[in-house]
RNA sequence: UGGCCUAUGGUGUAAUUGGCAACACAGCUGGUUUUGGUCCAGUCGUUCUAGGUUCGAGUCCUAGUAGGCCAACCA
């Protein structure tokens, strides 16, 4: 589809409504401002995507922002993951910025503030302050120290600032209206004294500036012409504006604040404070556990950058509450990788096929097209013997119809191989199938172009030669929650709703061209799905995780009798 | 009981700004296929409610209903 030829979501239309009023186009400048406490998710893609997307599309620069104001929560590895999660989306960024680069200047206009009246030190406890702020329904009443003088208050922050003052003893607060109906216009908290180092400005200051003073003045520092936030920020707009009004220049550009609705999930969370305690419990092994919806557990997971932004593309933005259906994102993930991922033969659910024709100590390589979706990908050789392993699932003894696999006295074709005919099985004491018997007909070798290599039959089954096969780890994944909305229930927490079935490990015979296999390929396991190498594989021991299933409609018809 | 935001198929978004409600996913039915994959064809189903303006309303107005957000020295 042509980029012309799409159409707008509501924050384009501002764009372009802007560009129709005269904003020049050169001026635009756009930015994505994560608070470094946790790792990026699915959600945070989506932010990204509408950012570095219009950055594209208008050609502007887009700054990677880190909002760093509370040095409490904040951390270097975090700001680490973000950039890494970034640009393996593969997004520049313009400029590397950190609010914490604006302390000085903040504080300057700060000081400002002050001298015009318009900020005042509150040396209140922060109880006393949310008791008099008042309700949603009852105004707020001013602050026994709202009418300091000037030059006291001038005195106390710069005091503040020296650290003459333990954590809570004040607080500088811009004057605004105690009876105002937004409840963030009675008088927001600008500063607070926090004794505690900062990740990149250490122990400089022991003030910290709070969002609603940082982020507006920040994106104005940097020319920011429309700054885009999730809609729990609709409210902040008015005392965004009002900061702006305290500082702006008419010969400069004034950023534009506007609100989307942030991204819902499907059958799991995304909240960096519900993610982080899924990290602490040990629920999962990190922020990069495949399972996870962060970026990096997608990227371990086997998704592709490309998928990750063809869903976004796909789910687009707009206003309404929303909860995005976790198929939509496999599906994108499904055709990315069908048109790129090598199909290779492994065996999930081994049972021993023999056979009994075929003779002993013969074996044959034989050739298998690497992907029918892209004829560059060429062809490789699978070793057959008399000795096979094929997926449990995959015989009966008895079958109806409508069961195209291996049953007894049936056909089938082994992939890229022969037709074989079930004979017999063997059974253990349990009355397991251990074994299965079969003939094969030498005629029928794929590719062999022989009257009987053209027969059909209904199935074709993969397989892997007992004595070829290698064996690896391979860690099956289910969704995080048996819930499709865990996080909505008044009731219940939603760590009460984790599938304890979320992570399978089993052993899987695969074929040995997968010995050479390295860290992050991506693969079809051919009827099985895709799976890629995890960062746990070494040469000695492959691990592989399943990043989705195949489509499935035989198992939709199971279910359905 | 205050304020702000939102309401279009099962899900997510569109609708040339007042002019035949469309796209993708999911579902269902067939076809092709040496992957029950891919691909192809078909099918299901929608403007929260009630009024109003208009030749004409998903779009504008009024009232209602439902959902989300707001009383952190978090962002």
């Amino acid at each position: 589809m042509s980029e012309t030829s799409r159409s707008l979501n509501f924050i384009e239309h501002i764009i372009e409504e802007d560009l129709s009023k005269g904003f020049p186009e050169n001026k635009l400048r756009f930015r994505f401002p994560p608070e470094p406490n946790g790792y990026l998710h699915i959600g945070h893609a989506s932010s990204i995507c509408l950012n570095f997307g219009l950055g594209l599309k208008y050609e502007a620069p887009v700054n990677l922002r880190f909002d760093d104001t509370n040095p409490s929560k904040e951390e270097q590895e975090y700001v680490d993951a973000i950039k890494r999660d970034v640009s393996w989306l593969g997004f520049e960024w313009d400029t590397e910025c950190y609010a914490s680069d604006y302390f000085q200047q903040l504080y300057d206009w700060a000081i400002i503030l002050i001298k015009q009246g318009k900020a005042y030190v509150d040396s209140q406890s922060s109880e006393d302050i949310a008791l008099q702020k008042g309700t949603p329904t009852e105004p707020g009443k001013a602050s026994p120290f709202r009418n300091r003088s000037v030059e006291e208050n001038l005195q106390l922050f710069e005091d503040m600032k020296d650290g003459k003052f333990k954590e809570g003893e004040h607080v500088l607060r811009a004057k605004i209206d105690m009876a105002s109906s937004n409840m963030l216009m009675r008088d927001p908290i600008m500063y607070r004294i926090l004794h505690k180092p900062h990740h990149r400005t250490n122990t400089d200051w022991c003030i910290y500036p709070m969002y609603d003073w940082t982020h507006g003045e920040s994106d104005y520092i940097e020319q920011v012409s429309h700054s885009f936030c999730t809609m729990e920020f609709a409210m902040h707009r008015e005392l965004y504006d009002w900061f702006l009004d305290q500082v702006v220049k008419e010969t400069k550009v004034r950023p534009k604040q506007r609100e989307f609705a942030r991204r819902n999930f499907s059958h799991t969370v995304v909240s960096k404070r519900k993610l982080l305690k899924l990290v602490e419990s040990g629920v999962v092994t990190g922020w990069n556990d495949p399972r996870m919806p962060t970026i990096s557990g997608l990227r371990r997971r086997g998704y592709t950058p490309e998928s990750i932004k063809a869903f976004a593309n796909t789910i687009g933005i707009a206003k309404r509450d929303n909860v995005v259906d976790v198929s939509l994102l496999e599906f994108h993930v499904r055709e990315h990788l069908n048109k790129i991922a090598p199909r290779v033969m492994a065996v999930l659910n081994p049972l021993k096929l023999v056979i009994t024709n075929y003779p002993e100590d013969q074996e044959e390589w034989l050739e298998a097209e690497n992907n029918p979706e892209d004829e560059a990908a060429g062809s490789r050789k699978v070793p057959f013997s008399k000795e096979l392993y094929i997926e449990q699932e995959d015989f009966r003894e008895e079958a109806n119809r409508k069961f195209f696999r291996l049953k007894l006295g049936g056909e089938v074709r082994l992939k890229n191989g022969y037709i074989i005919k079930a004979e017999s099985c063997t059974k253990d004491t349990n009355g397991n199938i251990i074994e299965v018997q079969c003939t094969y007909d030498p005629k029928s070798k794929s590719g062999s172009g022989t009257e009987e290599s053209l027969r059909k039959v209904k199935g074709t089954l993969h397989w892997v030669s007992v004595k070829h096969a290698i064996q690896a780890e391979v860690r099956l994944y289910d969704r995080l929650f048996t819930e499709e909305t865990p996080d909505t229930h008044q009731e219940k927490d939603f760590m009460d709703f984790i599938n304890p079935d979320s992570l399978k490990v089993i052993n899987a015979f695969l074929e040995p061209s997968l010995a050479s296999a390295e860290v992050g390929e991506k693969f079809q396991f051919q009827r099985m799905g895709y799976f890629n190498v995890d960062k746990d594989s070494t040469p000695e021991k492959l691990v592989f995780n399943r990043t989705v299933g195949l489509r499935d409609t035989w198992a939709k018809l199971q279910v359905k009798n």
